[in-house]
DNA sequence: TTGTTGGTTCAATAAATTATGAACTAAAAA
DNA sequence: TTTTTAGTTCATAATTTATTGAACCAACAA
């Protein structure tokens, strides 16, 4: 598991990016190292070791990246040991989960709406543009995940 | 100014929302009262009595959102405040911002590749693919926004 | 049964973020 | 000239978030 620097400066890149997405630092690092790393299964103490992380910071971010579907693991015969990797498979379901936040915005829109005065109609219609588009773009997004596979697929083919 | 409770809850709830998707509290709070305020533009005193924030709270997270163009603010002849209001015409750049923000995160992953070892053929090729749909969608989405824009344009008709 | 591995939990601390209030400023009004 | 208005700035306080290290635990091994 020895890191180069550029190894390690990529991790922290993916880190601060994704701390900007929201998640927390030590989390954002693991997705990194898993990114980065040439094994992309690693078990506790290599993550520990790799980022120079305390266990009980390991432990803390593990359990929250597996508990939010963002990591998994596995295990081997006769190995106590969790050898942890990246739920690849599952920013499909992160995009769509992205999907139903905007739709969420859009739920509070409408109860702006709702509760605003009839007395500033040009303000009302754009808070109504803006809620129309948010509503517009969720409600393609499937099918643009759709297209995307179809294309993969003819690609493959 | 009198905010009803309605009003207040609606205000914390979009505050909330904001939050997790990482604005500041007061800033946040601040846009909340623009979407919901029977007056679309408010004074700096307003904002401080119907939030109950200080006025350098207030202060610094007018000035913040200005700086990052989600206020503007107008005045009228003969009186020195400022109407601050939400720059409504923005939220299309703002959605052009996210993509972006997507096409960054993209950049790393081809780091990521050009730096991963070739012993991993399967891993790459997984990585490969969320790229390749990071760059599809990221694609996608200005057709998108154009697409929406002919519909509006066609139901005004 | 004693020790080791592979962790988890918890109390305390460190660090970062937010908010406050007091002092200040520049422009206009009295 | 003094006061008021409309804020800004700054040092500090409060709050929140992240990290640590020590203690603990369960499972297996010696």
């Amino acid at each position: 598991m020895e890191l180069t620097e550029k190894h390690k400066t990529l991790i922290e890149k993916i880190g601060v990016a994704l701390e900007q997405k929201g998640q927390r630092p030590a989390a954002a690092r693991i997705i990194g190292l898993l990114y980065v790393a040439d094994t992309p299964e690693l078990t506790f103490d290599e993550v520990c070791e790799a980022l120079l992380l305390s266990k009980s910071a390991t432990s803390n971010a593990l359990s929250f990246l597996l508990q939010n579907d963002m990591l998994e693991y596995i295990t081997h015969c006769g190995d106590r040991k969790r050898y942890f990797r990246l739920k690849m498979a599952n920013w499909q379901d992160e995009f769509v989960k992205q999907m139903q936040n905007i739709t969420g915005f859009n739920e509070l829109l409408q109860q702006v709406l709702e509760t605003r005065t009839s007395s500033t109609p040009e303000y009302n219609t754009k808070i109504k543009e803006l809620s129309s588009f948010l509503d517009y773009v969720s409600g393609r997004l499937p099918q643009l995940m759709q297209d995307w596979k179809n294309k993969e697929k003819n690609l493959a083919a």
